[in-house]
DNA sequence: TCCCAATATGTTTAGTTAAGCATAACGGGG
DNA sequence: CCCCGTTATGCTTAACTAAACATATTGGGA
């Protein structure tokens, strides 16, 4: 990419993206799919939004906003008994996240190759 | 993608995407040269700001945000005379223009063929 | 029956980004 | 020499999003 370096090689860009699945005004992005992850793997909300460094009530309210967005239940919980309570995703959105990181990978690679044949001569 | 629709057919999503070219903390996306294609078009910083529905002060400011994130010219400008003055897009400025829009419109196309790969059994 | 960990929600505060306001300078033409 | 349209830039204000705070509820186990 000499076609937009500096004299000293320096201030070059690279591209940047960014994807999500969409229904009217509603979104959700790689942030979102991380937590369903979270969630999937550590059995609670809770434990979840800690390990991504968000508030319980934060996770909660996404959830939330996205079942209302694309009318489908996307975790089911428990509430009290010995563990407190609990919670696990719903076959829908276990197949909707792993197809979403997989379209994610296959965005990512196509991207890089895309910038390279118009950037890079 | 039945896999993802409701009983009555409706609440589908669809893929997003937003691509830009970043170096730093500083990112210029589809708005920015969308900008720089205006004023190539009208002549003047001012109508191209007008022709976007923003002010000349944001279209202004987005321009020697680019600049100086960059560190490369532009936008060439002159003030006063009979027309009050004008501006014109730098080679740099152009070429950098065409080709994110080849960029942009590559990744659009092959972003949709991702997706229905991924999300349309 | 009381405790504990987790779900469930309303309300408030903050912080960051975008928009708007105000003002100076320039330079050709009438 | 004044007018007009445009560039140039500081400062203020508004809007919108994200984080924080506060509380109630649930249900198994000690």
């Amino acid at each position: 990419m000499t076609q937009f370096s500096n004299t000293d090689g320096v201030c070059l860009f690279k591209p940047g993206y960014k994807i999500w699945l969409e229904k009217d005004d509603g979104v959700q992005g790689d942030g979102f799919f991380q937590l369903l992850e979270q969630i999937k793997k550590n059995g609670t909300i809770a434990a979840a939004a800690e390990s991504m460094g968000m508030s319980y009530r934060a996770a909660w309210g996404k959830i939330k906003a996205a079942e209302k967005q694309w009318c489908m239940p996307l975790v089911t919980t428990k509430v009290g008994g010995d563990t407190g309570g609990g919670a696990r995703l719903t076959p829908q959105a276990s197949d909707l996240l792993q197809r979403f990181f997989r379209f994610r990978q296959d965005v990512d690679s196509e991207i890089a190759k895309i910038f390279k044949r118009n950037f890079i001569d």
